[in-house]
DNA sequence: CCGGTTTGCGTGACGTTGTAAATTTATGCC
DNA sequence: GGCATAAATTTACAACGTCACGCAAACCGG
């Protein structure tokens, strides 16, 4: 039925491409994942995608914005499960590395993806805006508290990159045997508490990552 | 000349090649360079670079093992310059970011080249354990010294990965403004120095990297 | 109710990629 | 000096992202 294709309809299609997008991506990165599988895999024909997304750059930006989404859920959901400050930044440090070990590819997807334009993907860049702030829920001042002194701004950034630093280079092989990322993450978050200002709390424990 | 081509002909080809392969990929990164403008960038025919390498793959290792090399000879050079152990720490985290952040692709081709069997090219393992024992040169014991308590081997990787990290997120766009990596690792060091054991030294002080 | 226009989709094709196979070229040896 | 042979080039192929055409189905003015 050609004439018709509300706009519910193209976001239907475009939801359902995106989310086989995602999977594909998330599962083997986004090079090894072609236009004629994506478009096999919602059962259209090659170039049916193409009257949705401009090109498969823009469908890669809409799949890591769903990425992006999907970990800032997951961190979300951490957080609420914490009962003290403390315990909800450890317990969202452990769903971040988690996530990152048990999903590299999609978090390769995230945070690893040269996509140059960004800027060209307000949805993206929405996500990952969304997702940089849930990264920082734990720096926030408790409510009522003045955050005097410390930069928290700084300090989240701190926390992520000691997350993110260890995770790369496992992810990269080039942490191994007894020294892997959950074992650096633990040395590096440890360290920061004791002797980062005192509104920054633990990012993780040295629980294994399961 | 078809007929001889002795093993020091194969040598200086190989050389040759890989010259221009480490200097096209870590300009523009090992997708974005073709095998014609390999071939054509030394002058020979498509096909003649596959008489000396197997593919592009085995090409890419012996670039990436000469990046390694190129970048723990930078390190070198800066640990020498240094005159007390705390100075060549910081001169060789300052050397290390430097490096990192003006040759991103240089860097990448190091250390976010995702080769899955990197095993299958000894050179490339060879390189990247030469990088690894230089990169904790700084954590060494001085001689005569025996470096009792801390794992080294622990504190050498917590130290790298607090470069890793920051350098990574930048260079993926992720730390922007007055929050970029020189500044987040200048916060992570400084917290490190102040709270693991003696043994290990700050890698970087807040010198910008200019 | 009906033909023309419009619109969604499939098909086929193009240029580019990495690389295999065939072909040309140029030497060392008898 | 001609031939075997090894090096290099040329040609060829499958797969990729994407362009351009063409078919077919639905709406709409008469």
């Amino acid at each position: 039925m050609p004439r018709p294709l509300s706009d519910e309809d193209i976001e239907k299609f475009r939801e359902r491409l995106i989310d086989a997008a995602e999977r594909l991506f998330a599962e083997h990165g986004p090079e090894a994942v072609t236009m004629r599988q994506l478009a096999d895999t919602v059962g259209v024909s090659p170039m049916t995608p193409y009257r949705y997304f401009k090109d498969k750059e823009e469908i890669l930006a809409a799949a890591r914005a769903r990425g992006y989404e999907r970990f800032a859920q997951t961190l979300e959901a951490a957080h609420a499960r914490g009962r003290t400050r403390a315990e909800q930044a450890e317990l969202m440090g452990e769903a971040y590395v988690r996530f990152a070990l048990q999903h590299p590819n999609a978090y390769r997807l995230i945070f690893d993806t040269r996509q140059p334009n960004e800027a060209d993907y307000p949805e993206l860049a929405r996500a990952g805006e969304r997702a940089r702030r849930t990264m920082t829920l734990y720096v926030e001042p408790p409510p009522g508290a003045q955050g005097e002194g410390a930069d928290r701004e700084l300090i989240g950034r701190v926390y992520w990159a000691a997350l993110h630093g260890p995770i790369m280079l496992q992810l990269a092989g080039k942490l191994e045997a007894p020294y892997d990322a959950v074992r650096v993450i633990s040395a590096l978050t440890r360290a920061l508490w004791t002797s980062l200002p005192a509104a920054a709390e633990p990012a993780l424990a040295p629980a294994p990552a399961t």
